[in-house]
DNA sequence: TTACTTTATTTGTATTTACAAATATATAAA
DNA sequence: TTTATATATTTGTAAATACAAATAAAGTAA
């Protein structure tokens, strides 16, 4: 639907470009609303998720929390504790870089690699991912975005 | 900055579609981050600042915390208790409809104006709202997130 | 009217988040 | 070595948030 449809705006914009910045807002927001719904079951938030994803990602390679929390697209919550969490499901192990004793190493467990691929079948079905556009409207969209931020 | 090199992504995305939702989400995160940081002064969040304009918006017309609600693009937070906040700051009254009396009555106050506009200029200092596109390419932007979103 | 259902908002409370300070280790300089 | 500075992470704690339950007023049906 029509973004200004979407929320009631009944007066137009001042311009497209302030409409596009507020709509990105609101396109993100439903896309976290509809993760963090599907991802309640399996009692972990989209943080959670996007640290599973992200250790699993470095293929048996550890990372640490400030390397984890560099790449995480957005920046809610704070590793230690939201690490603690994902370590108290035994999603994740932690342990200490034999050459920096002041870093942490997070590995993704079997375990933490199952729940991503039950996660990635659900939103399968659930189309999370089924977005209504071609892939030469996506590459499209990535150039305005990058464009848009400057 | 292209997506992939902001959050160093090294490996290239499945598909741009995919890529793009996860630009959408990186480049609603850069705003919001932005604006809760130039708002730190005014001891507001960004949530409080969207509250104040939607009831400029109506002009004089009193909203509800509903009708707020609804019209929120995002929706962290709790409406009584952001707008709590902003009537003990005097930036808005509390009052009830006289047709229904479960309903609350919000308003901007003349000092709530006055903050907008003070937060508006400096906004405008600082370029929040300078997006790097033509209003051809803002348009076309919008777009691409209607049809994303499906 | 009484009872039931719906709607609007608030409240209680556990959890999460933000942010400053603390801890621990590493690196560099004197 | 000692001291200072930088880096990685954790901790304490106040504030914000999520969510279920409570409150309160309307609306509807018997």
């Amino acid at each position: 639907m029509e973004f200004s449809k979407e929320i009631n705006q009944t007066k137009p914009f001042n311009n497209e470009r302030i409409k596009a910045m507020l709509n990105v807002v609101y396109t993100a927001n439903k896309q976290q609303e509809q993760m963090v719904e599907l991802l309640k079951p399996y009692k972990i938030n989209d943080q959670h998720y996007n640290i599973l994803r992200i250790l699993k990602g470095r293929n048996g390679e550890p990372a640490t929390p400030g390397q984890v929390k560099e790449v995480l697209l957005n920046s809610r919550g704070d590793l230690t504790r939201l690490v603690d969490k994902l370590v108290k499901m035994e999603f994740v192990s932690r342990g200490h870089s034999p050459h920096d004793r002041r870093s942490v190493e997070l590995l993704i467990t079997n375990q933490g690699a199952g729940i991503l691929a039950v996660i990635a079948k659900d939103f399968d079905a659930n189309q999370v991912y089924d977005f209504q556009l071609t892939e030469q409207e996506a590459k499209q969209l990535n150039i305005l975005l990058d464009k848009l931020r400057g």
